[in-house]
DNA sequence: TGTTTTAGTCACACTATTGTAACTCAAGAT
DNA sequence: ATCTTGAGTTACAATAGTGTGACTAAAACA
């Protein structure tokens, strides 16, 4: 079963594995887990603010996280009101390709080293 | 269904958000996803000659990737012969854990981008 | 009018990760 | 005895990713 899918492997494309390698650099990044996480939980539609606060991360690094969330079309950035000052960030419905690959990262989180 | 699983991550303690960060960290090293398909597609016992070409990995980068992998106990090298000069790695079962994670990422890498 | 809040930006020093090239050392083949 | 193969190691320069602190410009509050 596990096996079976992991042939699907021969039939890639390098642009898949390029896909791949790209998603999993950008996961992989400091606070990006807290950034998704806050997304995963808590209610859509987030101020930068709240991001910031609940994902415990410093200006910088979250404008650098969302930005890279956003290029990869997991989350939508929308300016309430015309000129900017108010901004909501929502997921996207691709955000869902990333649900089972968290949940497998807890399960291996959650399991004993042995 | 995904956000029932999700609601797990309230429950998750800090040494398993720590565990899951250092293996996101190490899988999206580079090659490392080469080197994992190897170990998950050809027969198990691999020597490092074998998996170098499979892998179109250096043997510096090689050798860090194995004993990154070696340290999180998803592979075990094996000296054939008391000393040396001819290894095999083997996969441990702690493999089964990263499968999913790969099966997931193989769904994300062909998927089209919308 | 002055202060606070929102959503960032900029420059910077620091650390981590990379590929390359050159080297090693033991064992088996010629 | 020399040559080749296996499995690395070492040094290094280049690139990528980090948090810090100082800064900004617009709008809402008092």
């Amino acid at each position: 079963m596990g096996d079976a899918t992991l042939n699907e492997w021969e039939t890639k494309n390098e642009l898949a594995s390029n896909r791949i390698q790209e998603l999993l650099r950008i996961l992989s990044k400091s606070k990006m887990l807290h950034v998704i996480y806050v997304f995963g939980t808590v209610k859509d539609g987030l101020r930068f603010s709240e991001i910031k606060k609940s994902s415990q991360t410093d200006s910088t690094t979250l404008t650098r996280r969302l930005s890279e969330l956003e290029d990869i079309g997991i989350i939508e950035r929308k300016e309430l009101s015309k000129n900017s000052i108010a901004v909501e960030y929502h997921i996207t419905d691709s955000f869902d390709i990333v649900k089972p690959i968290l949940n497998s990262l807890l399960h291996y989180g959650l399991k004993e080293k042995n």
